[in-house]
DNA sequence: AGCACGCCGACT
DNA sequence: GTCGGCGTGCTC
């Protein structure tokens, strides 16, 4: 008798052994699709990971009930992969499995079993290398590019530190071709938001029919032709895609590419598989002894401190290109401001005057605020009550709602994590007040506000709540790049890798809610976030004028901002990562419960607490606590941050986790209790 | 996560 | 007398 371990997208541990009828011996296949019934469900898709002649002990063994369709849906290199992926980020290989294949694949191929040939195995399409063109590189890019290909002689990962504007994408094309032309294929991964229309216009133009596009916005069945392609005999030579194109099935790949590698979205926060798509690029490459290239205009620090320690190649790229300058950055003290009541609602006089001059002389203006809805919040005028989500452990965000382009709302409250929307009150329920203020700016305020103050400027914003669709929000960019509006209010969406030659004033309304984030990352963060966001307002003639509003205008990081000065956020970072026991010195896991009981939830915490601090030491066990929100859809959750020793063994880390949440999970007490890991949390 | 079994309130 | 509320227990 023969059997298959079948992984299925249920977040349960491992896989699941069943038996391989005689008729579909041979048929069954490791990467084959697979109908079992599990559980009370008779009907479930699954992937074979292994077959084997060993019986399992212990319970009954059900048959496979279907295959699903002939030949694997994923390759061999793939599943190892997925494999790594699971183990390292503590998730199960089939919720891997069904972060990886898109829903189609899964689900639909019963139905087309008889696999039309045409779809898969049509002519291959050789690029014609010699007449892709792929444009005009300058000696500092020349420079650059000859520089990550020595590095990639002795080493298999390299960091391209190049400010913002220097040309990155045209090295990176030269690369593609270089690898392209040796016959390997590549993998161009760029954050979620960075993937518009108009760097994918740019490269298939360049690159043409050789490459794929996988967005998590397209549609399902765009997303399963491209991964169907990349299964087939003739698959694309490039993929430019988001983080979850790290699943994809590849042949030969040569190169991985991670544009923007500092940037936090490259993380899957939820739900599981929580990976870092940087991470999880290198293994793959490495797993193909392929290349890797980590291209930033501000590195992340560990992948600096693993460039500064030699273990990745370093290439420095300072020279902005075409002789855009840098712009100045102004700080502006907004609390000694607000003290001398100089404040126009959330604009200084030094921002002000800076619009009005770009206005007069026909330039654009961006203000980035990094906070949507009209305030913060309501709040009752005569006794300070303040609406809050009935089912999370937060105030509601006002939304006076007119909305952008087609996109008009009423006035609500809404929770900005669980996005339940409530009317507005009427009436305080605590003193049956009928006034309400609302506090704290948001960008829809921030667009009226700058609408009054300048009648005759064209405002657009942009933020999720008007760029809620990949059309709408690529709507936005072209309606603001040609120029058809003077400002852009937006969220850190207005932050990511966009050029607009006309932009020559940047406003930064307040630097201080990043900053005041309650994590280690947060001053990194806002050294990413503010570096990017001045870098939007370039220049050729002359400089561009950042405005650089706080209430922190002495803090370090500021300095360090306005100074473009790196390596000194870089060497505070560090020792202060050194000191405290966090990344790149030790390894941090986050571990999360979470119970409808906030009782029960602080009794199991409380247990939790004495396992983990007993197999990792007090030392390096912070917690229970309650994160920043303690309350989402309901659940109470309270988090540990566990930071795991250098020497120690990460099997042997996994394995000691695994079994306290097991054990934990096995008591009598339990049920209703959901425990679960965020590895290398971002 | 589903899905069913199982033991207590408002209906024909 | 039932229909159905969601508490908890299991899934090769």
């Amino acid at each position: 008798m023969k059997y298959a371990d079948v992984a299925i997208p249920v977040p349960l541990q491992d896989t699941y052994t069943y038996s391989i009828p005689e008729s579909m011996e041979g048929l069954v296949k490791v990467g084959c699709l697979v109908n079992v019934s599990f559980g009370k469900k008779m009907t479930h898709v699954g992937i074979v990971v292994r077959v084997h002649d060993s019986e399992p002990q212990g319970f009954e063994i059900k048959p496979i009930m279907e295959v699903v369709c002939e030949g694997a849906v994923a390759v061999e290199s793939q599943m190892d992969f997925w494999k790594w992926i699971s183990l390292y980020y503590m998730t199960p290989l089939g919720e891997v499995f069904n972060a990886a294949v898109p829903a189609k694949i899964r689900h639909e191929q019963g139905t087309a079993r008889r696999r039309r040939k045409v779809d898969l195995a049509q002519e291959p399409t050789l690029p014609d290398l010699q007449m892709m063109d792929a444009g005009k590189l300058s000696d500092a890019q020349m420079r650059a590019y000859d520089g990550i290909v020595d590095a990639f002689a002795d080493r298999d990962i390299c960091l391209l530190h190049g400010v913002t504007s220097s040309g990155k994408t045209e090295i990176y094309t030269h690369l593609i071709k270089k690898f392209m032309a040796e016959g390997k294929q590549v993998l161009y991964l760029l954050p979620e938001i960075a993937l518009t229309t108009q760097i994918t216009d740019r490269l298939s133009l360049i690159f043409g029919d050789c490459m794929g596009v996988y967005h998590s916005m397209f549609t399902d069945v765009q997303r399963s032709n491209v991964y169907k392609r990349q299964l087939s005999d003739n698959p694309y030579r490039l993929i430019l895609g988001v983080r979850s194109s790290v699943f994809l099935p590849f042949r030969n790949l040569g190169l991985v590419i991670v544009d923007e590698e500092h940037e936090t979205s490259y993380k899957q926060q939820d739900p599981a598989p929580r990976y870092h798509a940087r991470s999880a690029a290198v293994m793959l490459a490495r797993m193909f002894g392929a290349k890797t290239l980590l291209g930033t205009a501000t590195p992340s620090i560990e992948t600096f401190h693993l460039a500064a320690t030699g273990r990745y190649g370093y290439v420095r790229l300072s020279e902005r290109f075409g002789g855009v300058n840098l712009p100045d950055i102004e700080v502006v003290d907004t609390a000694r401001l607000r003290f001398q009541h100089r404040m126009k609602g959330a604009f200084s006089p030094t921002l002000l005057e800076a619009v009005e001059g770009a206005l007069e002389r026909g330039e654009q203006v961006i203000l980035f605020h990094n906070r949507r809805g009209y305030s913060h919040l309501l709040e009752c005028r005569t006794c300070g009550w303040v609406p809050r989500c009935a089912h999370c452990d937060v105030s509601l965000t006002y939304h006076k709602g007119k909305g952008g382009a087609g996109n008009v709302q009423m006035p609500r409250l809404t929770c900005h994590y669980c996005g339940r929307t409530y009317t507005l009150p009427v009436e305080c329920p605590a003193c049956e007040g009928h006034e309400f203020v609302s506090k704290g700016n948001g960008t829809e305020r921030v667009e009226d506000q700058i609408a009054k103050l300048f009648p005759q400027a064209r405002v657009l914003r942009m933020d999720t709540d008007t760029a809620h669709t990949r059309s709408a929000y690529e709507q936005i960019i072209s309606d603001f790049s040609d120029r058809r509006y003077d400002i852009l209010v937006g969220t850190q969406m207005v932050t990511k890798g966009l050029d607009f030659g006309g932009v020559t004033v940047v406003g930064i309304l307040d630097a201080d809610t990043m900053l005041n984030q309650p994590d280690f990352r947060s001053f990194e963060r806002t050294f990413h976030m503010l570096t990017q966001v001045s870098g939007r307002a370039g220049r050729k003639d002359g400089r561009g004028r950042v405005i650089l509003q706080t209430r922190s205008a002495d803090s370090e990081i500021i300095s360090q901002v306005v100074n473009g000065d790196y390596e000194a956020m870089y060497r505070q970072q560090l020792d202060e990562r050194r000191m405290f026991h966090y990344p790149p010195f030790n390894r941090i896991i986050y571990v999360y419960l979470k119970h409808t009981d906030p009782v029960r939830l602080e009794q199991l915490s409380a247990e939790m607490g004495r396992q983990l601090t007993g197999a990792f030491g007090t030392e390096r066990v912070l917690g229970p606590d309650r994160p920043p929100v303690s309350r989402i859809h309901s659940m109470y959750i309270r988090k540990f941050i566990v930071k795991v020793e250098p020497n120690l063994s990460t099997a042997l880390v996994r394995q000691q986790l695994n079994a306290i949440r097991d054990c934990l999970l096995s008591a009598p007490t339990t049920s209703g209790l959901t425990v679960y890991f965020d590895v290398d949390p971002q």
